[in-house]
DNA sequence: CATGAATGAGGCTTCATTCAT
DNA sequence: TATGAATGAAGCCTCATTCAT
């Protein structure tokens, strides 16, 4: 938890300083990011850290829960009910995912580090929540689906749950390599990340949901 | 590249040496994989690994490429002339990934991480390459099986190619998310990697295959 | 010298402040004592030290001279024209530096460390005042009772004085040492630190005197 | 326990390393000694000291049973049964002890601040055992001494322990104040140690004997 | 070839002190 | 008068790398 120094912060330096914190955090290792390079990058002291937070992993700890509820604000707002049918819905889903990917490069990269890339001990206790949280949540979509009647039954539920998992997990990547939508220069030429992109994001959602539907439906014998 | 001096090296001290090294390495960053734990475990002199190796970045280097060469090993084993069909062929191709991620998971982690997780800047020119050449010897194989009206044709190429490779690639984590396959206490306790969990292996590939099957077969109308 | 800004100051503060610094620098070095933990404590602002104090050794001195101070109020209540003989005057001298030790013991702690453990290169133009003195007024005392015929004169007189100043500081430790009087804890449970006690310390301290009698008369041949 | 790297070290190195670190730490607490004005001083890279201990503890930990080996050698050097009587032995054994003091005026200075002056947290766990052992081997001592009717038996066994233990470690303490033995300076100047004081201390020696004895003896009525 | 002591840059963290509000 | 954010020096420790033996 920051301390009180930084929560009453001056709302701008704070958001600068979350800024390049996370960009550290997000191109590095906790191991490998260096508070060093922060400080440096904002051109503070390097005790003005310790003002803010207890220690590195105290900032990593905000870090991570400062981005899981930026996520959690663009997830909630997609609704179930909203939705005709499972796949409409998912697709919105999947879209949603890929705004917060790309209005919040940073914090989506730190997302898949801290339940993919970490590995250092420090922060050992605090990763995977999220993946288990992931695929928990598939598997009780999948299966209310299942008892509709329009995802197949032949499989194994987890794996159901992981395969829609790791290519949920996928679309960013997806979008970098194949569309090479470089999400840094976007976010630094000026914001408005939507646009040209759109069209083909849209698309290429669509897409995989084509893919994950075809997989995915009661397959006739 | 290696100096002679690890080349002429007792081979067993030299398979000693890379088994460690790669257990570091595979459990750690480029940054945070530490020398001194490795001559520590190998109970060799630090210098020895500079008799061995230019640097850090010179024995992660050849890492790497002994990884690739075991890995590739593998995969040439099958031949696409062997099955007859596709999937056939595509199945051996996963159990075989299988088998090498099993076989050597140290080799295994460490190519994970160098295409997946691995941010450092030293090592920065030289990843990718592996993530590249899949999706593209993918694509090929895709391609000719589209020729042959196996796949489908009505979603773009890169999609289809991303897709495959992705769940290719997650077969490892499913095995130990879902399967709770403990690579590392397999290892440790004396290498019957395949056994009782054979069969659940083969299941599960089995499994995958038929979801891909499902979403890459042409569809109807 | 405190500013005026602590002068000024309401007393109850002024004495909570006080309190506080007193724990920190009775239980730590000069130099390992934090303002940092003091402030925390009190629940002040750190600025407000540097409102009070020039500096950390400004607060260290000005400590010092209130516990002197404490402790003279202390020693002068004892009058020597009030004993019959010297013994029972040092005695009730013993008892008194007793009452202040177990009354006083932040006050107690700190002036002992002063005087004997404090080595920061900062406060050394500051300490064996208090030790000097001591003696000096030792010495004073057994050279009016040699004159009296009442203490031996075969031994020099400042090694009488080394031995009497010795074994009074040690009181304290032999109390907490032998008797396992913790002050802490006294002070913590709600101050009534005579009571239980009183008889065995008053029995230790005419032990002591007991000794130290023996010692220091004259010697038969 | 100093790593191997220290224990193979030139004797020479080592003995400079020791006597430097031990200056250092006879000097300040535990907390406030500094690694960094070791190396300062020594002209040797920071990274040294982490090649010979695992870190500052275990230096500290290695300094102490440093110096109370060479005390022990002091003390197992003075026999009993080579002494008449317990004074003519007790005599020596603090002249012994002031051999040690002033031979060895670093590693006695150090092992007074471990026993009395340690306040710093880390090295809690190490304090006070010799304190307890010196008090412990005295009430041994002197219960031997009541039994063969050579010392008083009318005050408790515990203050008489604590009494000698006192005086004994006073010692070096009146050497300094009152005869203004400059232990530094005398090591400095070439180390003939003994000579013109050797007089005076035997002297001073005898003196404390003195008191000790008229104190301790059994008292008439 | 192997050794292992030496190096010094760089990392995290603490702390007294300053200063604008 | 009080506040508390900012500072930067200094402390401990780790690590890749060098080099004399």
């Amino acid at each position: 938890m920051p301390k009180e120094t930084f929560i009453n912060l001056d709302p701008q330096k704070q958001a600068r300083f979350l800024e390049v914190a996370l960009e550290e955090f997000a191109n590095s290792d906790f191991q490998t990011a260096s508070i060093t390079r922060i400080v440096k990058e904002l051109g503070i002291a390097k005790g003005s850290v310790y003002q803010y937070f207890e220690d590195k992993l105290d900032l990593w700890l905000h870090l991570k829960s400062h981005c899981e509820q930026v996520k959690r604000s663009y997830i909630v707002s997609v609704r179930r009910e909203d939705y005709p049918d499972f796949w409409t819905y998912y697709e919105a889903v999947y879209a949603n995912g890929l705004h917060f990917d790309l209005e919040n490069p940073r914090c989506s990269q730190f997302l898949y580090r801290v339940g993919f890339k970490e590995s250092s001990p420090q922060v050992q206790p605090y990763l995977n929540s999220w993946k288990d949280q992931g695929t928990a949540m598939l598997s009780r979509w999948i299966a209310a689906e299942q008892a509709n009647g329009t995802i197949r039954t032949d499989l194994p539920l987890p794996i159901l749950a992981h395969f829609m998992f790791t290519m949920g997990l996928s679309v960013a990547s997806l979008m970098h390599d194949i569309y090479g939508v470089d999400f840094d220069r976007n976010l630094a030429e000026g914001k408005p990340l939507f646009g040209l992109e759109n069209e083909a994001l849209q698309a290429a959602v669509r897409d995989l949901i084509q893919l994950l539907k075809a997989a995915l439906k009661p397959q006739a014998l």
